[in-house]
DNA sequence: GTAATCACG
DNA sequence: ACGTACGTGATTACT
């Protein structure tokens, strides 16, 4: 048997200190654990163990701090970043099979010493994995150390054992007790002899083995006065060392180390775990399969049997009964599948479905009473049926009843967006996860589920225990109007826009790739003339050697890598050398051509049109996000770039609206700051900026310069992010100082901002999280950490997520107005794009006047604030017409 | 997989 | 002494 024995401390403290900083998105720092996981992970890989004990300190608790509910190792030097680690990594731990070991009083390394003793006792090879040379001395026979280091971001381990030690030492792993009562040792407090340091105290073991001998004869024995006499005045410190150095051997931890063999992996807790640490690669790495149900065992839930009907022909019936049901369903052939006319389905794009197999299935728990559904029609009997249904994730399923023309009404609940709510800063939602989390136990099925449907009965089980948990803490945080009359219903709207999708004119597009080719060609000759080789522009890193290097240009910023040639940079060199031009032009029409030529001519569906996808759960401000393509980051502030809105385009006969919200993130704060003097300039209708500026300089709005009236503006913008003197120096190009003071006269002439800005920090400090006018929260963990650029940055986000967020909510409120009164109104035209304060709808030419109307009816009046909100709309054949 | 860059609000 | 405005997503190079 072999005996793997990991001091805990040590190994999470060197990998600590070894991996740079990495925190989830929520602030957790988690490169400890992670680099744990990693030394871990090696270590079983080379020693092979039978059985592994993770040892961790539990030190008396004398010198417990209030602060710290029970004795969460705080030993000394121990930063908080690291402490915060210590509890989710035996979770984890213990979720993957291994056994924790501490005992009150003692540290790792007694638990080290008791376990290798043991193991030498019964003959049993121990190997202990440590970073620390502490546990040297404890190295035998049996007992070998595997000392971890991190060289390089690489964790490297060396072997030590009675050979290694007697090379590298010269001396007995026991005699190294003996050596270090003689050198001491700072870190761990042992004193030793004063003036006697390790080559000293190596070579005097190595001669006389022990300080019991030394002390007996120090008279006779040949050694230096001057050591002689360091010696007789540390003796008693010196005894005292050595009873400090040795590692106890004793503690009283189990020592029957069958004890140790490792555990099944609890998958469900690990993988939430792992979830909520954000390190989706030890998924993989560890083998953990989110899927996989913990065994049941205890009598109580063997009675709790679910009864399995597949098919049944009450279907109906029983859904009619019911008050809610819970469903999971799976449509991944619905995305891409269509109804022929004689019913039969088919993926668009080629392959035909397998024979008899239709494509959607679902599982529904009513109750007790696991029902399965398969096929196109029985789930359409459940999504007509007046039960109400509680899901996780209604976007699908709305996509899904789109297309096969169901207008769905009875989702009750979307647990998904609920979890989003509650913490929009997780990097996804997954049911097993947040179970695990909540720690909820699934329901157990018996009876035969179905091969097909077992991920389905997987995934409805935990749904009943989940969704009410859910719901509780939506109430709890009077979160229900934000997920019941934003979110659930935005689902819908953005279903429908997924599945409309936007005109994209392929050929015109495609022309426009070549134009930007042939110029591009151009540039690239003249860049490799210029520069006097050839290189790949398109390399940071390149690049910054034929500037920086070879033309021998100044270089102004550094990146982790190297040289920064980002635009910033480019921009201040230029007139330097006429490369920057061509290089400036060069990355700006490579960036529309790979990005959005080429990028959106691969996505563009067979009826010419693009479908992006919108993440509602994705932005921890609220915002939605929009993918494959992003359409929400389509050029416009430069010409060659507007050029293709263009291609952007209405259905024949169809014009598009644009309609946008003038200066929302502006009026917000205006709002929530109530702040008299930008109220006022809002409802007077004034050119905020211009008003700006006029104000903080003392000036009428006439003598307002438009350099003025500019960096106003960027003042402006700079407030609503969380402003600092150097960035806004460096966006308006004035010194710091100067940048200080427009922000300091800002404040001055707005106080009813600077208080708000104030009090949502206090707020945030006291409450561990912001919210927005409509109740949307963000935690904030980055205002307690103790990395001030980190709290820095959480004050920042303490001032803008409020703004944002509730910039957010109001245009999803305006949303589903427009989605609804459109509907009502019977109109055609759709809503096809949401850009954060910009809506686009697409409508037949004689609905363009009522629908113009309707989007700015409903834009404007989404919310009352005590300032107007103002939404300008345009009309035109494609997007750049229309703005 | 990460870093750098740049597109948008 | 240090780093430097909020929120996103896609592409490219490079390890």
């Amino acid at each position: 048997m072999k005996v793997l024995v990991i001091d805990g401390n040590s190994i999470l403290n060197r990998a600590y200190y070894g991996i740079k900083a990495m925190t989830t998105k929520s602030g957790e720092f988690t490169n400890g654990i992670f680099g744990f996981l990693s030394i871990l992970q090696r270590m079983l890989d080379e020693v092979k163990p039978d059985a592994v004990a993770c040892a961790f300190d539990l030190p008396a608790p004398t010198f417990r701090h209030k602060l710290y509910d029970g004795y969460k190792a705080q030993r000394k030097g121990m930063p908080d970043e690291l402490a915060s680690q210590l509890e989710p990594l035996k979770q984890l731990l213990k979720a993957l099979g291994f056994q924790i070991v501490a005992c009150e009083g003692y540290e790792a390394d007694d638990v080290l010493g008791t376990l290798a003793a043991a193991c030498t006792q019964n003959q049993d090879d121990c190997v202990l994995a440590t970073g620390d040379r502490d546990s040297l001395q404890l190295v035998g026979e049996y007992v070998s150390v595997r000392l971890a280091t991190t060289k390089m971001g690489q964790a490297i381990s060396t072997l030590y054992d009675e050979a290694a030690i007697q090379e590298k030492y010269g001396v007995t792993p026991k005699e190294l007790i003996e050596v270090k009562a003689l050198m001491g040792d700072a870190s761990d407090n042992i004193p030793g002899v004063a003036g006697v340091g390790e080559k000293t105290a190596l070579a005097l073991i190595a001669q006389y083995h022990s300080i019991e001998q030394i002390y007996q004869q120090l008279e006779q024995l040949d050694i230096k006065p001057g050591v002689r006499k360091r010696l007789t005045e540390g003796q008693q410190s010196a005894y005292m060392s050595r009873k400090l150095a040795e590692i106890c051997c004793n503690a009283p931890v189990d020592t029957d180390l069958a004890h140790y063999k490792r555990q099944e992996i609890d998958h469900a807790t690990a993988a939430g775990l792992f979830a909520r640490l954000e390190m989706f690669t030890m998924l993989n790495r560890w083998g953990i399969d989110p899927n996989v149900r913990p065994k049941k065992t205890t009598q109580e839930q063997q009675q709790r049997v679910y009864k399995v009907e597949v098919n049944p022909a009450d279907f109906a019936a029983r859904l009619a009964a019911a008050e809610y049901a819970d469903v999971a369903i799976d449509l991944e052939e619905a995305h891409t599948a269509a109804v022929q006319e004689d019913g039969q389905l088919f993926l668009l794009g080629a392959k035909a479905l397998p024979q008899g197999f239709e494509g959607q299935r679902a599982a529904v728990l009513l109750g007790e009473r696991l029902l399965l559904v398969n096929g196109a029609e029985q789930l359409a009997l459940l999504l007509r049926n007046s039960a109400k249904l509680r899901i996780w994730g209604s976007k699908p399923l709305y996509k899904y009843s789109y297309q096969i023309k169901e207008n769905i009404q009875n989702v009750k609940f979307d647990g998904e967006l609920a979890a989003y709510l509650l913490s929009p800063t997780s990097a996804n939602y997954d049911v097993h996860q947040l179970a695990a989390q909540y720690s909820l136990e699934p329901a157990a099925f018996q009876g035969e589920v179905p091969e097909a449907f077992g991920t389905l009965a997987n995934q409805v089980g935990i749904l009943p225990p989940l969704l009410d948990q859910l719901l509780q803490e939506i109430d709890k945080n009077n979160q229900q109007k934000l997920l019941y009359e934003i979110e659930m219903p935005l689902a819908r709207v953005l279903a429908v826009m997924e599945c409309e999708g936007f005109t994209l004119d392929s050929a015109a597009l495609a022309n426009y790739g070549k134009e930007l080719d042939n110029r591009i060609g151009e540039l690239e000759e003249g860049i490799y003339t210029l520069a006097g080789r050839k290189f790949n522009i398109n390399s940071p890193r390149q690049l910054g050697e034929v500037l920086f290097v070879d033309l021998e240009l100044p270089a102004k910023k550094k990146t982790k890598t190297g040289y920064s040639t980002n635009a910033d940079v480019l921009d201040s060199l230029r007139g330097q050398h006429p490369i920057i031009d061509l290089i400036l032009e060069y990355r700006k029409l490579s960036k529309l051509k790979s990005t959005y030529v080429d990028g959106l001519l691969k996505v563009v569906d067979s009826d010419g049109r693009v479908r992006s996808t919108f993440q509602q759960t994705e932005t921890r401000t609220g915002r939605i996000s929009s993918t494959e393509p992003n359409l929400q980051n389509i050029p416009v502030r430069t010409p060659e770039g507007s050029k293709l809105r263009r291609f952007f385009k209405a259905r024949e006969g169809w014009k598009l609206i644009d309609a946008d919200y003038s200066q929302i993130e502006l009026r917000v704060l205006a709002d929530i700051a109530k702040d008299e003097r930008m109220i006022e300039a809002f409802r007077n209708g004034e050119d905020i900026h211009t008003k700006t500026a006029a104000q903080v300089l003392g000036l009428t709005e006439l003598e307002v310069t438009p350099q003025m009236r500019s960096r106003a503006k960027a003042v402006n913008f700079g407030i609503v992010y969380g402003i600092g003197a150097f960035s806004l120096s460096q966006d308006i190009g004035v010194s710091v100082s100067e940048a200080d003071e427009y922000i300091k006269n800002y404040l001055k002439t707005y106080a009813g901002v600077k208080s708000y800005m104030d009090q949502t920090i206090q707020f945030a400090r006291e409450n561990g999280y912001v919210k927005t006018l409509f109740g949307r929260r963000r935690y904030l963990p980055e205002l307690t950490a103790s990395n001030k650029v980190t709290q820095a940055f959480g004050e920042r986000v303490a001032m803008n997520t409020p703004i944002q967020g509730t910039a957010a909510d109001i245009i999803k409120i305006a949303m589903v107005r427009v989605f609804e009164r459109l509907r009502k109104e019977g109109l055609r035209a759709k809503l096809i794009l949401q850009v954060h304060d910009e809506l686009l709808v697409e409508a037949p030419e004689e609905e363009i006047t009522l629908a113009t109307l309707i989007l700015r009816e409903e834009m404007e009046n989404a919310i009352q604030l005590k300032v107007p909100l103002v939404a300008d709309a345009n009309v035109g054949e494609n997007w750049l017409a229309a703005k």
